[in-house]
DNA sequence: GGTGAACTGAACTGGACGGTTCAGTATAGT
DNA sequence: ACTATACTGAACCGTCCAGTTCAGTTCACC
């Protein structure tokens, strides 16, 4: 019990034996997200997290210590994950419409991805008990999209190629205005209008938009 | 077992006592109602839902079969309950931007009530395992409204004070540009912005959508 | 070769829940 | 008074599940 043992444990527990708890952690944490986002969380059982890790449930209670908390693992985890590459580009200095276009379309197919929609389903029924779950989702989801579409909008105003006052209002409901319809289509099992494709949908959002904020 | 008793009991059970049965039935639906929305399906325990409707589980089951089928009687009961008070005008005659004003301010009014957000909810988070409630909510919810909402919209072009070509299409986004925003952030727990008032966000989006399709 | 941490597999606890059963009570119609 | 029906209250069954415990195994490190 010497010094340098308990400074290696608390830095780096030696790192080939960090590693290999690491990579258990890992696996179990993407095997849970999987059952949970079938399941719901009632639905899933700690065993059918340990089968589908290839673990045994003491080693998922010993990384997470409750349900709960591995629950709280798996949303954090997510947000950060499928928010992170909507990374279109958003340049003042492309042309307004199609970035718009673009920026639309790749948000668009992400809120419609199936996992998306699970995540949405999960957060949204546990929203009631895990208020703090709810504001992380809220603040990782939409209101990070809108605030990067807010400040595009307030620079294209101050270029004076766009006359929109309240950026942060237009931007809300322009996002609204192109997830609202399909999202609700998606969380409820109704299959999209054949019809029309979701491009064409998003251009007429966009015109609109251009149109009614017109320099 | 005479014809008589065979066809009144088929018809009514005679009258009075129909009338005890019933009653008893619809103190269950309430109360189940409480339960199932503050609960989740998950959560509701039919030993509660008994509790708070005065009943034994006995006669819980025996006027609902199963807490499926409880389920599914309330999510139609609801579904139709809450969006039948949507009976604002939409009329030709009157002003356009003011009867749109109302309506918008009717329905955002109805999608931000509780009782609307835990249906939501609910609704949502057992599309996946019972998709024909997904369907009947959605026909029963967005699309009964979108539908009148493009009448109107269809009308106003007919007459020459609008340019919506396809007003499908302009319903559906316009009431997601209203509820998007305001709604997740009420099912997401997410306390709404002080600040700007319900109505001055949807003037704005009125005014925004009369617009964008000026005739 | 020995040490100790991470892991396994399986059994087990304790409680909750859906659903059933049943003996008994209240009430409305005859 | 008699009967059929609606209901109660409580016990009960089978199942499922979160979380614990433990004896034994693997493996990196000294």
């Amino acid at each position: 019990m010497s010094q340098g043992t308990t400074q290696a444990r608390e830095r780096r527990e030696s790192p080939s034996r960090y590693r290999r708890g690491a990579a258990k952690r890992s696996a179990i944490l993407a095997a849970a997200t999987g059952v949970f986002l079938d399941a719901g969380y009632g639905g899933a059982t700690m065993d059918a997290v340990a089968r589908a890790a290839g673990a045994s449930k003491a080693t998922v209670y010993s990384h997470f210590g409750s349900k709960e908390a591995l629950f709280e693992a798996i949303i954090r985890e997510l947000c950060t994950a499928l928010t992170e590459p909507l990374r279109v580009a958003l340049e003042r200095s492309a042309d307004p419409r199609e970035t718009l276009r673009a920026f639309a379309r790749e948000y668009v197919g992400l809120v419609l991805r199936p996992t998306s929609l699970a995540l949405h389903r999960l957060v949204v029924a546990e929203a009631p008990r895990q208020p703090e779950l709810g504001a992380l989702a809220f603040a990782a989801g939409g209101e990070a999209v809108v605030g990067r579409l807010r400040d595009y909008l307030a620079a294209l105003t101050r270029d004076g190629r766009l006359a929109a006052c309240e950026p942060a209002r237009v931007a809300e409901q322009f996002v609204g205005s192109i997830t609202g319809y399909l999202q609700i289509r998606g969380l409820l099992g109704v299959a999209q209008p054949p019809g029309c494709g979701v491009d064409a949908w998003i251009d007429d959002a966009v015109d609109a938009l251009l149109r009614a904020y017109a320099a």
